[in-house]
DNA sequence: ATTGACTCTCTCGCCGGGGGAGGGTGCACA
DNA sequence: TGTGCACCCTCCCCCGGCGAGAGAGTCAAT
């Protein structure tokens, strides 16, 4: 009989675009139901309506092609439903970034108030309970969630709040060395805990207050601090958590100490 | 004194990427306070930390680089403030966009319920009053709703739900000819509003059900049974909202007809 | 047989990033 | 005064997902 639909009338019908299609058969996410051997002319059937139409509903939600691949190779329905709530997840969570930076937006654009307090201390050596790694910056939360639960499994007795270091390149290259430690009196050595000690070191310090999606903006005015009193940055930046989740459920009430390891620029 | 910061160091306080930083230059949101003649360096201020800052927020928000730039331009806070405000408003309609795909995914990803109920009718040619406009995909919902509400300002005595066609070019190119129209006696020609007469075709039609998210599952499902029935799509979609938005505010009872104009294919 | 609408493949551009090559620069330390 | 090394420069290519268009082939009605 007829050969199926050309690829206009299948588009026509599923509203679309031809090269859209194109693209699907040629990523493998659509293939035509017969491609003619010497024109090549893509032939469809009414049955890969519903299959495009699954298609243009996940890119709506900016499923990456290859993600949708994969869910529709997926034959059975529980996988299936687990990879699509995945990605609901993923737009949950950026749209909770998207609402953080608006807010954070609206306070950059007020006049800013008022001069950070720095204080310029010296930090002493000492030893703490830590977990090292190198993670991606987008790793760098569920990371840290799960290094602070062993931590805390691991120790008793924290002699204060815990804090975490985080090396500049993760920031400038995406990817980077973290540690996360609590200060106890006597570190174990358990699992991924081992016993560090950390370097005396000169530091930049001020306080953050409420939520850590406006933290870098804190970061930002440390460091024309640092740089207005003749300091140059030298090491990755560290952080101590005051009062944080544990404390206090509230973001608003959050405390977070963040300094930067400094030196005095001769000259 | 010192020229300022280099780019590396202007990166590290800003928590934005040397490649980045050049790139925001080149397109010239954030020029450097100062670039050295001879080496093409760049150099940074720490007042320029803020700006910085706000441009990371903004591509946060995926304000587009040149959206960006122009707001950043506006002196004026209240123009400023009020690009900022479109551009969330654009957010939040491609959020409500998102929502309805979400719901959209989830009803084609359970087995579809039925057949569709299709008529294949002649349509009769009328008088109608009508607007008619090229107009792009994305601009067709709020131009509707302008053509709309001056159609109904122009016209008394309807004789019937209004409706609208859209060429297919619509759908497969992003922009087409569009028709929006209300039946009444003694057609006026007033403004936009002109008295058309719409041919009499061949029609197969169905009713869709439900807020408009979902309307392209059902041109999907006529499509199909078009196709399955031998025949061919020959011109406009055309839609009659049977039950709108003005008879009830609440979409999932709005009836929409839903028609392609057809021919019977002689094989 | 012609015409015109359709289809094919191929290449290029867009955006906002990343990666890397190849070469120049700034500065501390020997 | 070199020398080493981290930093900086520009330039080009790659990515995903789409659009635009060229140039050639195909289908079907007249």
């Amino acid at each position: 009989m007829h050969p199926g639909l050309t690829i206009g009338e299948f588009a026509q019908v599923t509203h679309l675009s031809v090269r859209t299609l194109r693209r699907y058969h040629e990523s493998g996410l659509l293939e035509p139901a017969s491609i003619d051997a010497s024109s090549g002319y893509r032939y469809y059937t009414t049955e890969q309506i519903p299959s495009a139409q699954v298609i243009h509903r996940l890119r709506e939600l900016d499923v990456p092609l290859a993600e949708v691949g994969k869910i529709l190779a997926t034959d059975d329905p529980h996988a299936r439903a687990e990879l699509i709530a995945a990605h609901l997840d993923r737009l949950r969570t950026s749209l909770d970034r998207t609402r953080a930076a608006v807010t954070s937006l609206q306070r950059l654009l007020r006049p800013e108030s008022g001069d950070l307090e720095v204080e310029l201390r010296t930090q002493p050596a000492r030893m703490v309970a830590a977990i090292t790694d190198v993670v991606d910056l987008d790793d760098v939360l569920p990371w840290y969630d799960g290094a602070m639960a062993e931590l805390t499994a691991a120790v008793r007795g924290q002699l204060g709040p815990p804090g975490g270091h985080y090396a500049n390149e993760l920031f400038s290259a995406g990817r980077g060395a973290v540690l996360v430690y609590v200060p106890v009196a006597d570190p174990p050595s358990y699992g991924r805990v081992r016993s560090v000690e950390l370097p005396a070191v000169e530091l930049a310090a001020t306080v953050h207050h409420g939520p850590h999606d406006d933290i870098d903006v804190t970061y930002g005015r440390l460091g024309a601090w640092v740089v207005d009193h003749t300091l140059a940055v030298d090491g990755p930046v560290q952080e101590t958590y005051v009062v944080g989740p544990r404390d206090d459920p509230d973001p608003a009430s959050w405390r977070t100490e963040i300094a930067w390891p400094v030196f005095r620029l001769t000259g």
